[in-house]
DNA sequence: GACGGATAGATCGCTTATCGATATAGTCGG
DNA sequence: CCGACTATATCGATAAGCGATCTATCCGTC
C-alpha cells in the first residue's frame, strides 16, 4: 500500500469515467481536481489497457490525438461494489479512531 | 491496483489497531471480521515492520508467543487523514455512478 | 498420551502495481 | 520561432501483495 502513495489508480480512473467519457489526459486533470491526486502517465497508460482487458472500460473511436474511454456496465458494477466494501472499512476505522483517539 | 486484490493492507492493519493493541494473528482474525478480507501472512509480516519503521505503530513487549503492536499518535493521524481523503474520492465516484447509472 | 485443529509467527520467490524519467509530436499564443 | 500546454506512449526500477511452506505451541478429546 501506501498511505502516502497512490493506492488505487483503477478506482480513480473508473470514478472519473463514471462522470462521462474521457481521454487519458482529460482524465488526469479530472482526477487531480476531484481527488487531489496526480496520476503519473506511467501508471495511467498501464492501467488503462488492464481495465479494458477486464471489460471494465472500452476504448472509443479515436478523435485524431485523443483516445477516449467509456465505463462499461460491468465497470460500473465493479466500481459500485468496491466503493461499498471500502466505505464499510473506512467507517470502521473512523469509528475506532473516534473512540480511542477522539478523531473526527 | 486491483479492485479484487487487497488494496491497502496498511489501512486494514491500522484500522484494526485503532480498536486496541493486537498481535499479528488476532489482527488477521479481526480484519477478516470487520472487513471480510483475509490478510495473508506474507503480506502481514511484511507490512508490520514497514509501518513500525515509519513510526505508525510500535511493537510492544512480547508475551511469550504473542508479539503485540500498538497504534501510535502519528499512526492515528495518518490513518485519519487517509480515511478523510479516501472518503471524498469514494463519495465522488458514488455520486457520479448514481447520476449516470442509477447505482445506490 | 496420541492426534488433529487452532493459535502464532516467519520467510521465500513470484507476480502485479506504481512511479519517475524520458520520448514524441501536435497546437496555440506571443 | 519558441515555450507552454495538450496528448499519448514506453522503459526500468522499486514497492506491494500473494500463496506456499515452515516451525512450533497449545488444547481438547478419544
Amino acid at each position: 500500500m501506501g498511505l502516502g502513495r497512490n493506492a488505487g489508480a483503477a478506482v480513480l480512473i473508473l470514478s472519473s469515467l463514471a462522470g462521462g467519457d474521457k481521454h487519458g489526459y482529460a482524465l488526469v486533470k479530472d482526477v487531480e481536481e476531484f481527488a487531489g491526486v496526480h496520476l503519473p502517465p506511467g501508471t495511467l497508460y498501464q492501467v488503462l489497457p488492464r481495465l479494458e482487458s477486464r471489460g471494465l472500460i472500452v476504448a472509443l473511436e479515436a478523435d485524431e490525438r485523443r483516445r477516449p474511454y467509456r465505463l462499461t456496465a460491468q465497470g460500473a458494477t465493479v466500481l459500485a461494489e468496491y466503493i461499498t466494501a471500502q466505505q464499510r472499512i473506512l467507517k470502521t476505522g473512523q469509528a475506532r479512531l473516534k473512540r480511542s483517539w477522539s478523531f473526527a
